[in-house]
RNA sequence: GGCCCCGUCGUCUAGCCUGGUCCAGGACACCACCCUUUCACGGUGGACACGCGGGUUCGAAUCCCGCCGGGGUCACCA
């Protein structure tokens, strides 16, 4: 048995400002890992004391898009999570009582804590103007030192006290100790920060609420984290945090203890910028740019065959305060609206945008999980072994392994994952997931094609598609009207009218067949087109792309007999009418 | 700019701690060929890296120093 102190408490704490970053998943991955391998306790706090940024919303998104990674938490806030099989679990709770979850509900937590500093003359109220803060930053820029805010010397704390007590809003800060910080990180190694570098921060804003360097301190202590991880962003704020942990106390004496740190490596794109959720804004603003788009209508020009109702539902306005302003976001579906007329991918950056595409989430944990770490494990070929599930992960996952240098993110790799992924599911496996994808994300293409008509041909397209969200195009074909799709001049010409119309001859011949045949079903039609080739002495190639020019339009497209059996025979049959009177005429 | 962190193929990385088995291994991407009714899939093969300069050593990707380069951070945001 291992004793309670040895468990291993680890938690993630989003700020909810938006959807999770994918870099967050990674380190909420991280940590579920190790507590998971530890038989320890994974929880999740909500840091919503930025009463100008969070949102409700933001918080319910990043539980669910936890939930759909399948990082559970034992203690947080309440969800209910769906289940593949239809049943639901319940996430999170709060059975040591540790909770609410919430940091806004948690403000009578810190005041306490506040006040045994002011009291020991640990911290202080600070009654500095905006305009001399900025004076004496840039007084430190000029004089190229580091800018350390600290109590002035004439600083009169008797008189600053009773200014609060008056009720007069300040900030309150702690008062920076001046001896140097040393702590461990458990990747990074032995960090030391002289006290120079270090101010007395603000613990607690003039309106009442903890700062976070406050509120992660107090909050970790009394949710007895043992194991920090976070973003290498927090490095520098580390220190600040220790000094904190040093000085604090429990009501009845008891110190704080100092948790493990690990600071993880920062996510960037391919031209090292950090992967920001404002780059598809970016992508999408270049790409308008490039095409001469400057208002809505503009748009609109080039919607033939899009749907635009999101994109509608911004005021043409703020469309174009959008294209001049590269601090401005477009809502995610106006903005999906306009990437597919523009004719461009969005970079995924949240774990909603990689749902949205279609990945599943067991390749995106699995590449997630690579950048920074590995197992140092070679498969039974002896290569490196990358490809493994979480509970692998769970088994292997430790600190000695995890990487000192920024990685960058290769999608082109995630999607090799993916469609990794995709090949090993079964056929009924595949459809399962579609459908719960497409529901939420392809409505158009469920609507439209079906689930039964998918069923029909899943075995010839899956293999096609590198993310759940290929099947629209592999399937394209059949989601326009039998009269709705040009006939490719040069395909028309290749494979119909050379040779004297041979193509022709073989799509009239066929037709015939094709409408004889007892089943319309993949195998029976891959069977009538082998017999018609051995019959007729022609070669494959010869009967298959007729057909296809045919139905399709071109020459590209799945297995010919998935092609006619998610069209059906009188499609197919209307299609080959119509074709054979285009050439002709 | 100050401080902190980092530096192996285009990218993610193994190897570095405990120097020789590394003229540096794997994966993705790329190129070629094969398979093939198209496009994909798949198979086989190929090209591609120790940032630079010193030092220590019989021997350095591995240890030391300097330089250069990259990133992070400098809020009453988290």
């Amino acid at each position: 048995m291992t004793s309670p102190a040895a468990a291993v408490i680890t938690r993630f704490a989003p700020s909810p400002t938006g959807h999770l970053h994918i870099g967050g998943g990674r380190t909420a991955l991280f940590s579920w890992a190790y507590a998971r391998r530890h038989g320890g306790t994974f929880l999740l706090r909500v840091e919503d004391t930025d009463q100008k940024r969070s949102s409700e919303a933001a918080s319910r998104g990043i539980l669910e898009d936890l939930a759909w990674l399948g990082i559970d938490w034992d203690e947080g806030p309440a969800f209910n999570r769906e289940n593949p099989d239809g049943s639901t679990t319940t996430l999170g709770g709060d059975p040591r009582t540790v909770g609410p979850f919430y940091q806004s509900d948690r403000r009578e937590v810190y005041d306490p804590f506040v006040y045994w500093l002011l009291e020991r003359d640990l911290a202080y109220p600070a009654f500095d103007t905006p305009e001399s803060l900025t004076a004496m930053r840039q007084q430190a820029e000029k004089e190229k030192r580091t800018f350390a805010y600290r109590r002035a010397s004439g600083y009169d704390r008797d008189a600053a006290l009773a200014r609060m007590k008056a009720g007069e809003p300040c900030p309150i800060r702690f008062k920076m100790p001046a001896e140097p910080v040393r702590f461990r990180d458990e990747v990074l190694g032995e960090i030391t920060v002289s006290s120079d570098e270090l101010d007395d921060f603000v613990i607690r804003k003039a309106d009442g609420y903890p700062t976070y360097h406050f509120a992660v301190v107090i909050d970790d202590e009394l949710m007895g984290t043992t194991h920090i991880m976070r973003g290498q962003e927090h490095l520098n704020n580390t220190p600040r945090h220790v000094a904190l942990m040093r000085v604090l106390k429990h009501a009845n004496g008891t110190p704080f203890r100092i948790p493990k740190f690990a600071h993880l490596t920062v996510i960037a794109n391919q031209d090292n910028s950090k992967m920001s959720k404002r780059d598809r804004d970016k992508a999408a603003r270049a790409k308008c740019r490039e095409l001469g788009i400057k208002t809505a209508p503009d748009v609109h020009a080039k919607a033939a065959g899009h749907t635009l109702a999101a994109f509608d539902a911004v005021a043409p306005a703020d469309f174009e305060k959008w294209l001049g302003d590269k601090t401005r976001q477009l809502e995610t579906h106006a903005l999906e609206d306009l990437a597919s007329v523009i004719g461009i991918d969005l970079p995924e950056i949240a774990v909603d945008d990689f749902r949205r595409s279609g990945y599943l989430p067991e390749s995106v944990l699995n590449y997630v999980s690579l950048l920074g770490w590995n197992p140092g494990e070679k498969d039974a070929e002896g290569k490196d072994l990358e490809r493994f599930d979480t509970a692998y992960l769970i088994e292997k996952f430790d600190f000695d392994r995890v990487g000192k240098s920024a990685s960058k993110f290769d999608r082109a790799k995630l999607v090799a994952f993916n469609q990794d992924a995709i090949a090993r599911l079964t056929d009924d496996e595949f459809l399962t997931r579609w459908a719960a994808w497409a529901r939420r994300d392809d409505r158009e293409t469920l609507d439209r094609i079906g689930i039964e008509r998918v069923k029909l041909i899943v075995g010839a397209i899956k293999g096609r598609c590198k993310t759940l969200k290929d099947v629209r195009a592999v399937v394209s074909f059949a989601m326009v009207d039998d009269d709705g799709y040009e006939f490719n001049p040069k395909d028309v010409e290749k494979h119909l009218k050379a040779d004297g119309g041979s193509g022709l001859a073989t799509l009239a011949a066929l037709a015939t067949k094709l409408e004889a045949l007892p089943a319309f079903d993949v195998q029976s039609i891959d069977a009538l087109l082998d017999g018609h080739a051995a019959e007729s002495g022609l070669g494959m190639g010869k009967i298959a792309q007729p057909l296809r020019v045919a139905t399709t339009g071109g020459s590209v497209s799945p297995p010919l007999g998935a092609t006619l059996a998610i069209l059906g025979r009188p499609s197919t049959l209307a299609r080959i009418r119509r074709c054979v009177g285009h050439a002709a005429g």
